[in-house]
DNA sequence: TCCGTATATTCGCATATGCGCATATACGGA
DNA sequence: TCCGTATATGCGCATATGCGAATATACGGA
């Protein structure tokens, strides 16, 4: 019971929402997340730090980076609903995607 | 954007989980769920206000009394997988649902 | 009209939440 | 070892939220 209302409390902000909109795209580190949400470092750690408490997301630590993925429980399935009928549709959670994909893009450029 | 902010914030909290799994059961009113769930007048009616404002329940006046019933949204879709897979199972709903048609049986042998 | 029941709202308080800033920690490379 | 990058956390502040007590409003019946 607990758990599933700090999974639902955590999904009551914006920022969390946007959150996972991308890890459900695919896994992402930190960094990922502030460029592509264009927040400050602060603000996605906590909510990351957040969703991991809530067990929404799982962290996995690589030399200096830390990647986070979404936890796909059976307990959360709504939340397949809700990110495709409810988030997925509208203008904001699009734009995060495109914008996703081409800083990921601009990323890899910068290694080569 | 806004709206489904509302409802999910107005899904974090177990007293208002606790109204929606009722409702979902069928209309009633707030002395119904005052009684069922044992609580406050004051806090019965403020949640339901929340759930209202969320646009996740609508009201009926009905003489002395106002019924309370879920608005099926094809936005909250994700409600019924969150009643039926997460809520139904657990024993806190499960006992509400049988307070509630024990209270309904009292209710109306009183009315006889 | 007066009363009792049903419901909503205002107020003040306690706690929770979100935020930025500064700082701490962890790691790889020079 | 020292430095730069990546990430997490403590702190203080502003705002939001939940609660009970008291009060307001609405309605039907005597």
């Amino acid at each position: 019971m607990q758990k599933l209302l700090n999974t639902l409390k955590s999904l009551s902000d914006e920022t969390r929402l946007r959150l996972i909109n991308l890890l459900y795209e695919k896994e992402l580190c930190v960094c990922d997340l502030m460029e592509t949400l264009q927040v400050t470092q602060t603000k996605v750690s906590r909510h990351l730090s957040y969703l991991k408490n809530a067990g929404l997301v799982s962290d996995r630590k690589h030399a200096q980076w830390v990647y986070y993925s979404i936890v796909h429980d059976d307990e959360n399935q709504f939340l397949d609903t809700l990110v495709f009928n409810n988030l997925r549709n509208k203008d904001l959670f699009k734009d995060d995607l495109k914008n996703l994909y081409e800083w990921l893009q601009r990323k890899n450029i910068a290694c080569d």
